[in-house]
RNA sequence: UGGGGCGUCGCCAAGCGGUAAGGCACCGGUUUUUGGUACCGGCAUUCGGAGGUUCGAAUCCUCCCGCCCCAG
């Protein structure tokens, strides 16, 4: 099931490699907000083998608790091999076991391929072939990282379980609560958004309130092989930026040709290689010229295969319905809300309709038209830089003309 | 084969004697832990072909080729 690394229990002596961190054992501590005192704590760190959960697990370590590295195998080994900006195969497992040694923590990796590839990989073919847009990145914090990965480290005694994502967990009257990174370059909210608040009581996200620069700077610090490795980026299962090739491997159907139609006209304007290859807002690819102005993908018929185009105007929107919604503290009352409907972009103000939470369904107001808002993507709410939740997009309203 | 119109980058399209606008598409880059978007840059020594006039033509003339429309 799985294999250990290291020796648990053995940790930071005088000549340990965290002595080069700018910071001592109780500032460490407080990055993982532990209570002093009650004995020795237990630290669990998700590590990826990237910079980021690396340098975690040595500010766990320079905290003076026990730490247990925990990886996650996600997917096919070799078919990820050399690949660079990864994470949690292959060579990443490797630099993770090697940060591990070099800190001498406890490393574990868990074989978690076939949760993985039904939980994400097939969920994220599936929701092309239906011509939406899956952020699997987020269907992985749901699943393998914070459901089950959570699991494990309870299992595994610890006091917490800590990531390298860039965001912060402070702790207001009601409880946790979760905000933007310090750093808006590097803020991973919109990823996070369906932590429950019971996974984030047990949550750390100690690099929150830090510029990626001190991040690298520490990991250079404790002398960790990985301190110049590349971000990741992509999707981490897609080799090479192609992950067409992945749904059509999955789902073969997926390759189905068919009709590109004008929206407003209903006019045929050319053919397409398959819905997968389409999402809302899409300019590029659609490989059909002679135009006054660009053609945008505005919605996808994936019954009927076929592409629906227009120009920017007709890509507004006005609302969107949210399915399956998480709600991560108090819902702020009266606060003005915004929306973050993709990883890039400003949120934008919207009102908030129906229950948010539970798994409920509501609907966002955009005040202003939103354009390019794809179902299958995630709208995350904030209120100021908290982050009170989100939901999946199920389904769009124009923006009325006029 | 009577009359008229037209052939300029993959598509649309300016130019009408002074040495090839622009848009779309496409390609590259920047940005970015999803897909996209956005931004920046690139993209016809050549104007259906062959001659001719001219210091100089895509622009004028001649012929040829190919489309389209109206008559038949």
């Amino acid at each position: 099931m799985y294999e250990v690394s290291g020796k648990v229990g053995v940790c930071a002596a005088a000549t340990s490699p965290h002595q080069g961190l700018p910071l001592g054992e109780a500032a460490a501590a407080e990055l993982f907000s532990l209570a002093p005192g009650a004995g020795r704590r237990r630290i669990v760190v998700a590590m990826s083998g990237g910079v980021d959960s690396s340098v975690v697990a040595g500010l766990a370590a320079a905290s003076g608790a026990e730490v247990i590295g925990v990886t996650l195998q996600l997917y096919d080994y070799g078919a990820a091999t050399g690949r660079k900006g990864a994470c949690c195969a292959g060579d990443d497992i490797r630099d993770a076991r090697a940060v591990a040694d070099r800190l001498g923590i406890a490393h574990y990796v868990f074989d978690h391929e076939s949760r993985f590839r039904e939980e994400v990989v097939d969920r994220f073919a599936d929701d092309y072939l239906a011509g939406r847009t899956p952020i699997p990145c987020i269907r992985c914090n749901m699943g393998p990282k914070f459901t089950d990965l959570l699991a494990m480290a309870r299992d595994l005694g610890a006091d917490c379980l800590a990531t390298g994502h860039y965001v912060r967990r402070l702790v207001g009257a009601h409880g946790p609560e979760l905000h933007r990174a310090v750093d808006p370059a590097r803020d991973q909210s919109y990823f996070l958004y369906g932590t429950t608040d019971e996974q984030l009581a047990f949550l750390r996200y100690p690099l929150g309130g830090l510029p990626k620069r001190d991040v690298r700077a520490m990991a250079a610090a404790l002398g960790l092989a990985v301190a110049a490795k590349p971000d990741s980026q992509d999707i981490c299962f897609v080799p090479d930026g192609d992950y067409a090739a992945i749904v059509r491997k999955v789902r073969p159907q997926g390759a189905a040709p068919g009709e590109i139609v004008h929206a407003a006209t209903g006019g045929v304007l050319g053919m397409h290689r398959g819905v997968i290859h389409y999402t809302v807002g899409q300019r590029r690819g659609l490989e059909i010229g002679g135009q006054v102005e660009p053609l945008y993908v505005i919605a996808l018929d994936a019954p009927a295969r076929r592409v629906m185009v227009g120009p920017k105007a007709m890509l507004a929107v006005s609302a969107a319905r949210l399915a399956e919604t998480n709600r991560i503290g108090p819902f702020p009352e009266g606060a003005v809300l915004t929306a973050k409907v993709r990883s890039l972009a400003k949120p934008v103000p919207v009102t908030v309709d129906g229950p948010l939470g539970g798994g409920a369904e509501c609907f966002i107001r955009f005040l202003q038209p939103e354009y390019g808002v794809a179902p299958g993507q995630a709208a995350v709410l904030y209120a100021g830089e908290r982050v009170v939740g989100g939901g999946w997009i199920e389904r769009t309203e124009p923006w009325a003309a006029g």
